[in-house]
RNA sequence: GGCGGUGUAGCUCAGUCGGUCAGAGCAUGCGGCUCAUAUCCGCAGUGUCCGGGGUUCAAAUCCCUGCACCGCCA
């Protein structure tokens, strides 16, 4: 696939729970995946994206037996939600594994049996308190006055066999391996509060549960009175999505480079049991877990009491897809929390987007429809505010590449606008409409124009994996006839690359602007 | 209770190795242009860099301490 051993590059979602009501946080995820997997190709690497849902469990079977249907029709139905969504958002993954599916089962089991034939995995007595209506175990030491830690209700005793992965052997190798490679957990701030979390002792996991209190879940091999653990199913969907365990897979070509996004609330999931699973296999860590904030709505966690979950769907139907894409990855730095709120929508979409970005395009194109009858001038000799326009271009280019490799979204967004509010700037200090006045100043015109529009090709071209339509409304609209998903960024990245004499139409607004008093804000 | 983090302009935040570090964006005020979606460009600010103490020729930056907020674990 790739004879020259170019790198190749595999991001994943987590697969998110098919029970949940997609909402803003799971869109979020998946179009940061997205984005960064769209900017890899456009690097040129082999890319492999992975998302996918999460489908058993006690609540999948509660559910679908309250609704009077067998658990898998039940999936089978709430799965279409994230499929659709992801459709909407021009979500551009690979594959979309489901933890039901047969290819996902049979590496489960695999892993499973191979653990436990090498003494991996070992059956002993749990002693320990269940709370039935929060489906939890908790230990002696969780109890607060005997009590539920999370709903304070009475909990019983329970004493079972379950199935144990022998998890704390791995504990210094997974202090080692995270010393030695800063890149492992990000941000910094993650990975030192695992550091410190595997400085206390590191128990072994529980990774079964009886059939008798469970049904819905991927037999035990070795035990068929057992189901697995949620967790040890859902994590292994990372290696049985891209083939693990099947000759001819893209496995080997894309585990060593994968990247794990995930929100900061799985974070011991993903660097703690995940890693140690890993290595109970033979199988080498993730080469990043990157664990991104929360968003508050308008200032108040998400909840649904509250009732403030923002339905992405309706945030595509009022603002657009692109606009949505564009305002969660510009506002908050990938890593912090955030706070979605309406009027910092309408602010971002207004200002940045219309204002800045979809004025650009609309007054250079404009000219040169009005100017040249709408046929791209080649340039001429160039004056110095002509290079000065160029190489902030360039130098953007490099920055966003370093901004990309650090998932620094916003960054790589700032960067991207320095090259929109130079752009502006240059056609206030060249005025154009002065220069079309006098025909000695043709050529000088023309070169003014052809600048401008190339620094909105380079634009169009960076943004595409951030926003996608209008990257590509932009790059027809500038008469480029190839394919935008087939240029790689370091070759046609390079300045000039828009061809003189091709013909642009007088464009249409790529971002209209809200009205804020339009906008209801329970949209 | 233990460990860690944060505190900088009205708001959101950037400030690397102590030395033009008092900054950016938004909001505000004023001026300019007319190609453009009433858009764009320029100028102007305002600061107890949380309080207190210390190290140093020099501290937003390093150390100690107090306060406030946050995260993880218990």
């Amino acid at each position: 696939m790739c004879p020259n051993s170019e790198k190749s590059f595999y991001v994943t979602t987590p697969i998110y729970y098919v029970n949940d009501v997609p909402h803003i946080g799971h869109a979020y995820t998946t179009i940061a995946a997205d984005i960064i997997a769209r900017y890899k190709r456009l690097e040129g690497y082999p890319v492999f994206f992975l998302t996918g849902t999460d489908e058993h469990g006690q609540k999948v079977e509660k559910a679908a037996q309250e609704r009077g249907v067998d658990p898998k029709t039940h999936c089978d139905e709430m799965v279409l939600r994230f499929q659709s969504l992801w459709k909407r958002l021009n979500i551009s993954n690979n594959d979309f594994i489901r933890t039901t599916e047969m290819r996902h089962k049979k590496v489960v089991q695999k892993i499973l049996q191979d653990l436990y034939d090498r003494g991996e995995i070992y059956q002993e007595n749990y002693d320990g308190w269940y709370c039935i209506p929060c489906e939890r175990f908790w230990t002696e030491k969780d109890l607060i006055e005997g009590k539920c830690p999370d709903c304070l209700r009475s909990v019983n005793e329970i004493s079972e066999k379950n199935y144990f992965f022998r998890m704390s052997h791995y504990q210094s190798w997974l202090i080692e391996h995270i010393e030695k490679n800063d890149r492992f957990i990000f941000p910094p701030s993650r990975r030192n509060e695992i550091l410190g979390f595997l400085r206390g002792s590191l128990e072994d996991l529980c990774i079964s549960r009886p059939k008798k209190r469970l049904k819905w879940g991927i037999e035990i091999p070795f035990d068929p009175d057992y189901v697995t653990y949620v967790w040890f199913d859902a994590l292994i969907n990372y290696v049985s999505g891209i083939g693990y365990g099947f000759e001819k897979s893209p496995f080997s070509q894309f585990w060593p480079e994968a990247i794990h996004l995930i929100g900061k609330d799985i974070l011991t999931t993903h660097t703690v049991y995940w890693p140690t699973m890993l290595k109970g296999i033979g199988l080498t860590p993730p080469k990043m877990v990157f664990a991104h904030g929360w968003w508050t709505i308008e200032g108040k966690k998400m909840s649904k009491s509250l009732q403030n979950v923002v339905e992405p769907n309706r945030l595509i139907d009022t603002y657009g897809v692109d606009a949505v894409r564009y305002f969660l990855m510009r506002e908050v730095p990938f890593g912090m929390d955030g706070d979605f709120s309406h009027p910092a929508m309408i602010q971002r979409i207004n200002s940045d987007l219309a204002n800045d970005l979809g004025n650009l395009f609309s007054r250079a194109l404009s000219m040169v429809v009005k100017y040249f009858e709408g046929l791209i001038p080649p340039p001429s000799q160039l004056q110095e505010v002509d290079r000065g326009l160029q190489e902030l271009s360039e130098k953007a280019l490099l920055q966003i590449s370093k901004q990309m490799e650090d998932l620094a979204y916003h960054r790589a967004l700032g960067s991207i606008w320095e090259i929109v509010s130079a752009g502006n700037k240059y056609i206030d200090e060249t005025a154009p409409w002065a220069l079309a006045k006098a025909e000695k100043d043709r050529p000088r015109l023309g070169t003014v124009l052809y600048q401008t529009l190339e620094s909105l090709r380079l634009i169009a071209l960076l943004l595409a994996a951030f926003m996608p339509s209008t990257s590509e409304k932009m790059w027809t609209q500038l008469g480029m006839e190839e394919n935008l998903w087939e240029q790689n960024l370091k070759e046609n990245g390079k300045w000039g690359g828009l061809k003189p004499g091709k013909k642009v139409t007088k464009p249409s607004p790529l971002f209209p602007r809200i009205d804020p008093s339009k906008i209801s804000q329970g949209a």
